[in-house]
Order: structure tokens, then C-alpha cells, then sequence
DNA sequence: CCATTGACGAAGA
DNA sequence: TTCTTCGCCAATG
């Protein structure tokens, strides 16, 4: 059980199967708002290595982690099937995840 | 305690 | 569509 919102953060992305990828805004909204989407960017900042993070982007389908590893985590999701247009934004419609695979009372 | 800053986002102009 | 403003909240000085 997570003990900070932190972890609770890090477990969601911890979810998110390879191939697809999650919103700052999404996560913030499947925590029902406990956090800010600009917390969950805090969060993912000091996340632990087993933490997907690559698979996390802004609203619009572009990457904001280019600041300290340029063109790192395009490469990690083309890896992983994503493809990028050319202003390195990726189509969110095809690949956003859909949330948990709720078979359970998971959320 | 106060001001500023983000790996953010929705709404207005 | 692009740019601004505001709300958000943890971290930092």
C-alpha cells in the first residue's frame, strides 16, 4: 500500500503496458485529483529506476524530458512500436492507455 | 513564512 | 492555432 502520493504515482505508471503511454493529466484524474498533474511531473522527476517513465507525456502527445537526455525517451517508445510525426509528438488517440484493466476492484 | 519553479493542463483571447 | 492566464501542489531558496 503506497505510503505517499508519490509511490501512488509511480505505481499507476507501473501499469502501464509497453507500447502504450499515459498523461501527466490522466494519472493526476485517476488519483481522483489528489494530485495536480504538475505534482504528478514532481513525482515522475524522482521516480526509482523500475518506474517506466519514458512511457509518461504531456497532453498533447509530446515529450518534456529532452531537457537533460535529448531524444532518450523517443527512442526508448519507438522501441517499443510508437511512432513519432515530425514536430516529435506521437498519436495519443492510438496509444494512450485506456486505464486499468478493472476485472477487479482496482483504482 | 513567502516567492518562485516545474517532466502539467484547461480555458480564454 | 498559438499565446496567456490561472489553478494546481510539492520542492527549493
Amino acid at each position: 500500500m503506497p505510503t505517499s502520493p508519490f509511490e501512488t504515482v509511480w505505481n499507476w505508471v507501473r501499469r502501464v503496458p509497453a507500447g502504450k503511454v499515459v498523461s501527466y493529466g490522466q494519472i493526476s484524474k485517476l488519483m481522483r485529483g489528489r494530485l495536480s498533474a504538475a505534482a504528478v511531473g514532481w513525482a515522475m522527476r524522482g521516480a526509482p529506476p523500475d518506474v517506466p517513465w519514458h512511457r509518461v507525456v504531456n497532453s498533447r502527445g509530446a515529450l518534456s524530458t529532452d531537457r537533460e537526455r535529448p531524444g532518450l525517451q523517443r527512442r526508448l517508445l519507438e522501441q517499443e512500436g510508437i511512432r513519432f510525426d515530425d514536430a516529435d509528438t506521437l498519436d495519443l488517440a492510438r496509444h494512450a492507455w485506456r486505464g486499468p484493466t478493472r476485472t477487479k476492484k482496482a483504482r
